[in-house]
DNA sequence: TGCCTTCACTTGCCTAGGCAAGTGAAAGGT
DNA sequence: ACCTTTCACTTGCCTAGGCAAGTGAAGGCA
């Protein structure tokens, strides 16, 4: 099958199967979202899971440190985000008044209302691609494994 | 008039935590992988893909929108890596000559010398965030549930 | 044969995002 | 009190990649 991985073999064969569908999907499983969402909504899949974290906090406000964590996203790449949200008014920024190197984001309800109208047609696309083709059973596995990858990854890219 | 809610149900509790674990792994696994092999390769985990796809193929040899398909690229982005590739004698691209339509990209030997020599690293990463934290029976329910996944998607960019 | 369509691929334009350097606020040491 | 260090965040520079338009080859049909 694979010439080099032949001759060093690292990965068995049911490795090897298991690595080219996770590839597959960490691949195209973001770009199916990115068009499905960009389309309906003009915004990123990464972009939508900022909004529905802020939403779910305490006064739907974070600090920025905090919600980059969540999201899985590096702090430059979450200050532009907050660029552009800040500049359709869908969020508010404000420094911390009790220690003033962090700063507060908060879902504006220009905010909230663009979540709310995007949610309907992405949660529906999630479950289509994501969902629907497992069993209740699979489900259960797939969330157990990936909970303990996500673990694992989320430590590495801490650490290193 | 029917609410938006009852049209489309919001994920249950442990969709949920499928769904958070499946978003940290397609964006932070990514992420983890670029950041090895671009520093110990100077590649991303896309190029590297691109790379091992070709070596397997017979000859070493793909039609670039073969290619494109099992990389779940774009041909844009194909094609753009063909150029960095090409500049750097990885790749050599000529017109196929059973149909000029297409272009036969061959993997150089200093292409595959790349590869080799960026595998094990890049390998060894895989293994420890992936495989590692699983156990046998774990990686075969993950197995299944991630080839079912990939086949929906790839569906979906084919036809939407 | 000529023309139109349909491919496979490439190019241009634009935005997203990574990294490294910069800014400003707090904490620690003396 | 001062200076240094360590935070949290932002800015600048550069490359990757998406989309839409462009190019050139092959097939279809008169």
């Amino acid at each position: 099958m694979m010439k080099v991985m032949d001759a060093q073999p690292w990965l068995d064969d049911e490795q090897q199967d298991l690595w080219q569908a996770l590839l597959t999907v960490v691949i195209a499983l973001p770009a199916a979202l990115d068009r499905q969402l960009q389309r309906e909504a003009g915004i990123s899949n990464f972009e939508y899971g900022v909004l529905a974290r802020l939403s779910m906090a305490d006064e739907a406000t974070m600090r920025l440190s905090d919600l980059a964590r969540v999201c899985d996203s590096t702090q430059p790449r979450l200050s532009k985000v907050m660029d552009r949200f800040e500049a359709r008014d869908w969020v508010a920024r404000r420094p911390d008044p009790g220690d003033g190197r962090y700063t507060l984001a908060t879902l504006t309800d220009t905010g909230r209302q663009k979540l709310v109208e995007s949610a309907p047609e992405h949660v529906a696309q999630v479950k289509r691609l994501v969902f629907d083709p497992l069993t209740a059973a699979q489900r259960r596995h797939l969330g157990t494994a990936l909970t303990r990858i996500a673990a694992t990854v989320r430590r590495e890219l801490e650490g290193g």
